[in-house]
DNA sequence: CATGAATGAGAGTTCATTCAT
DNA sequence: AATGAATGAACTCTCATTCAT
């Protein structure tokens, strides 16, 4: 869904914008780093499988085949572990790596790829994505997170909105931030219907990938007034 | 958000969409009919202020001025005595009564008029909505709910962009159901993040509720392709 | 299982052997019996469908049909509403009116007899009987007058039996109190175990009531060396 | 009571009679099982004191100086905890180790020392078995379990009293079976008589050990009609 | 007398966190 | 560094009993 032209250096580098960095020393020895792994590992699954709240600290110690006793060895508690499984998560939950846009290329085929990749990666991560809502409405550090992860994918993408409407290909009539913050999450509550609730329903239909891309990009360039449209 | 053209009967007589029907007998006398209703208007109070999950049921009753053992008179836990506020609230979350759409009406003040409705509601209700969303990601039974109620607002306004592709003044390109998601999802994206974020936030710039209006109300114009655009 | 010899008075007439006789005031109006009828009515039924324990007083004016507060208008708790139920049963449970014995008569015939009526009233009487054991068992009060009642009807075999020995149709070898104790325990331990255990089991044959009858009177007449056996 | 002639093996191995099988993970270090052993002993105490139903879970965690929450490291709930207990104890209540009868051997010698045996036994753990007897009117399985445990002895005498019908020695009249039920009923109705009961009671007279075996032991002769009676 | 709501002490259970080994 | 038992505060829910109407 990043549609910034390429130029643009983003304030993305902006550290782990991961919750509590105040994490614990990381392991010195060989064994520490093993179970530190084994714990964030294991804390993943879970987390994935019964939620943050029904998670017990026991739960993932034994998934890890730890001591109980063990977790507070790496994790104050279990919302830095929680950040531990986000960071470690993080590269590919981010921005999917985003086709280059070059001068002359076709908005409309830049915009779809970028949903394409954004929808792509959302699916592949759905679980954990499904984990950060929830998180988010219970933690209050873990929803700033979420609302700043966001907000850079919202910004970005109001940049390139910005663009192309000083190239006039884009409805010069709507702020572009106001408008980014709408279809960017027109697509992001698109994935969380289609991913999230999608899989635990008997709702038949499981949504097809390539229609949700489709119909996606071209609400949203409808929605900027892309020229030209077929 | 609703653009139904009003002969449209929807199946939305489907009762109360409240979960938890098992809820206890109703008080008899007069002194609890009133210890009930101070129950749930404490309850509302508390779970906005604090929280679904950061509420006790102490909490609650302490706030009513009444004995903890008085709770279950009438309700049965947590659940329940949220499902009570929930009803009680029902009728004005619901939707706004919204405009009728007369033959010759012009689409895009109707849409605007509904939009303005339903932002009006979401806004008025916030903190309920906001305490929705929280539960839903907590309580199974909840986001049942919460989907029903998001998806009889989808279903209608589904009908309603049929129609206008079948008057052909709406993009005949994308699938009713799909886009009514996409659009649908898109204003209550953004309700949520002006009426829920946008509060306990330094923002700074609290959202102009008109521009808000006008904006969702341009980009589902012309997602849809509505003519004569000015 | 009484053998007593007629002339003898036994000391039975002593009050009503029903602990907490603190009974409150008997009701005065036609309405205030009525609804204390329909109490105890439905305190039997509850007891002996739920046992002592699970009985909560709102169970029993559920079933009775009146408010809860009402029950305290006759009984000041479980135990005396428990005590009021064994009362008004006792006629019935203690013993059925004994044949005579008529001093030529055949000992062994009014054995069987005595066993027979107190197998019957045992049986008519089996889900009170089990809830005494179970109350027995929870409440000191009414464990000493299941003790007492039972004191009642060994002294009173033991005289019979004394009479017998005195005859010279008894083993005169064992002391009548304690056989008389260890024979009644037989008996009423049989007659436990096919009417209160019988029933709830699968066990398949549901013991012969005559067979119970022969078999233990057979079993105590040997004991006590009754003469000509068969 | 068990006249079994020694051959006979009974089918007693029947795994450990005691209910709830599904006990925690036993503790794997030395202080968890002096901890657990501490629970056991104080619950047996406590138990023995209090009854089953006046013993609150922090009776015994104080008796055995540990904090409330360890009795979940061990016991998931009260019953559990008893049944810990019984099984503990199973072994001396059992069967204490009963005399051989050798074939020429008298049997009425064989069965006084059987009596005398379980009377034994009966005395040495009679809190326990007031104990059990208040449990199985209080909780199914436990009422499960005594019945068990008692038709383990009745089954066993049974065979007992086939064989010397057999043999010629008993009267052949009865069926084994339920002689065995009402003859063993009344040993373990004396034993409750004079070691529960006759505890507590300021009876005066507290039942001459010797007497009760004797008699006791002569009844059962004389029901089955052994030969040559003194 | 009847009603039925109000009361509140008390029990069981969970689980994050600590700490001795 | 690892272990896993020990801790105890916190919370929910029950129900006998009281009392205003």
């Amino acid at each position: 869904m990043d549609i910034t032209v390429p130029e643009e250096t983003d304030g993305d580098k902006a550290p782990p914008m991961v919750p509590l960095s105040h994490l614990r020393e990381p392991p010195t020895t060989k064994r520490g780093a093993r179970t530190r792994a084994a714990l964030v590992k294991a804390a993943r699954k879970v987390f994935e499988r019964d939620g943050y709240l029904d998670t017990r600290l026991t739960d993932i110690t034994k998934e890890a085949q730890c001591a109980a006793g063990s977790f507070y060895t790496y994790f104050a508690n279990k919302e830095e572990m929680l950040a531990a499984v986000l960071l470690e998560a993080q590269e590919d939950m981010l921005h999917p790596g985003m086709a280059r846009v070059e001068g002359a290329e076709d908005p409309y085929a830049v915009l779809e790829a970028s949903n394409r990749a954004y929808l792509e990666a959302y699916k592949r991560n759905a679980k954990l994505m499904a984990l950060l809502e929830q998180v988010a409405q219970v933690e209050p550090e873990f929803r700033t997170f979420r609302t700043r992860r966001a907000d850079a994918f919202i910004r970005r993408n109001a940049r390139g909105i910005a663009d192309l409407q000083a190239q006039g290909v884009a409805d010069r009539e709507v702020d572009p931030m106001m408008a980014s913050r709408a279809l960017s999450g027109m697509v992001s509550v698109m994935a969380y219907h289609a991913f999230v609730l999608g899989e635990g329903q008997e709702d038949g239909e499981p949504v097809d990938f390539e229609e949700l891309v489709s119909t996606v990009t071209r609400l949203w360039a409808n929605a900027l007034r892309f020229p030209g449209h077929r």
